[in-house]
DNA sequence: ATACTGTGTTCCATACAGTAGAACACTCTC
DNA sequence: GAGAGTGTTCTACTGTATGGAACACAGTAT
């Protein structure tokens, strides 16, 4: 089903993902299609203005198009203006970095940050991706779920840290004491070692699942006695973000 | 050449235009296609993870897939974090909103701006477009372009104030004395009614026009004479985002 | 100078994938 | 319960995407 379409599709995620110009050959070998295609494939995607020659040379890009497209995307989410506030109360509050995340599937994107001033932080980028399984925003968001929502993933658990939830059963467990607690804790790094964190669901007018909120720091000093001590806090800007 | 591509492209961009999920048949008139095609496009898009279907509704929208995507892309561009010190003491020397843009074709788009604090701004939105040969920062891109690069506008100049350059030779001239300079100066409005500004071309190491950067303001509040005394202040701030 | 290997680009007949239309299932409204 | 809207599925035809080969142009090695 539309395999040009899906084609082209491909070719934008492999000249988004490669910090460089790209060649013609170089993008047909990654793909493993031909040269004609990928010619012509580029060829409309120029027409179209999503891509163009860098001059004196004859490698693609990009052009920045792709972003404002994306720009009016997120905001129409519009989740990152309605919970800054409660975003900047809450990195006040603890001094610990603050994230803002969505549900993506079965993985979890962060769409905004607010930084600690404190030396040591959790390195990560807005726009970064991660598998919701091993986050607490994720498990946050998950624990919203209908528990169907798990069986798509199924045994795809694979161990990132020495505390990676790697079968179904512990995973359901965890998510079940979210639901009961409101809100999720892992105080020891299921996705990176070293980090925990604290994280709560926000949901919409509607009632669904928007997004999640969440602090997370370094496990020396963010020790569990803190983080339940920080939910509260976590908590009640996960409400003030719902509108 | 790729008719399905590019039906797909332009399926995308109506979705990214729309704040709210669209329908199929709704998008099958707006796109002049018929429903059974828009409906395998839509399919093959969500299993890209492009699109996601709203639950209980059986209406499209895009996901921020296409935001990530984009991310990536303005992160290689990297003007942006490459420009901030600079956009920050300008900010600071002038208190007028400073903005940071590239030429796209024949369009300016924003990356990027600092507000001021005065209670008259000038509206804009990061990601915005407007015709390049209308703005400050836009013929100070173009005046480091070859000549040659407006014989593809050629008579679209359509004016949308009353100073607005609408025949070529005016527009060449203006760029002329812009070269001369080393910095652009708008007095009044040729896009927006109201707004005086005053821009400068950033290179990038290899020498090429990589963007500008610029100010704006009301017009009663920056005369001529203010612009011309800020002009050293853009010309230095453009001279040390040039790295 | 000349061959050579690597580019990107153009061309073209064939096969097959995308096309449009009709039929279907479903949800609302009247 | 009929009707007018939806979104979805199916299918036979046709026009388009396909990949291979030929081309043009570079830079490098012979």
């Amino acid at each position: 089903m539309d395999k040009a379409f899906t084609k082209g599709i491909r070719l934008i995620e492999a000249l988004a993902n490669s910090d460089r110009p790209r060649g013609v050959t170089d993008l047909a070998v990654e793909l493993e299609l031909t040269k004609s295609n990928v010619h012509r494939l580029l060829a409309t995607l120029q027409a179209n203005g999503f891509v163009q020659q860098v001059p004196h040379q004859s490698t693609y890009e990009l052009t920045i198009k792709i972003w404002e497209l994306g720009l009016r995307v997120l905001r129409r989410v519009d989740l990152v203006s309605a919970a800054r506030p409660a975003m900047q109360r809450l990195a006040e509050l603890t001094h610990e970095t603050v994230h803002l995340s969505i549900l993506q599937g079965q993985d979890v994107v962060y769409i905004d940050k607010i930084e600690t001033n404190h030396h040591v932080r959790a390195h990560t980028r807005i726009g970064a991706r991660a598998p919701a399984y091993t986050m607490a925003t994720g498990k946050a968001m998950l624990a919203q779920m209908p528990d169907a929502y798990l069986d798509v993933l199924g045994p795809e658990l694979t161990a990132f840290t020495a505390t990676t939830r790697t079968r179904l059963k512990d995973l359901r467990a965890d998510l079940d004491k979210i639901r009961r607690q409101g809100y999720a804790i892992v105080p020891q790094g299921e996705w990176r070692d070293g980090i925990a964190a604290c994280a709560c669901a926000i949901l919409g007018p509607n009632g669904r699942l928007a997004g999640a909120i969440g602090i997370s720091g370094p496990d020396v000093r963010l020790k569990t006695r803190h983080l339940r001590e920080y939910s509260q806090h976590v908590v009640s800007a996960a409400k003030d973000a719902s509108s």
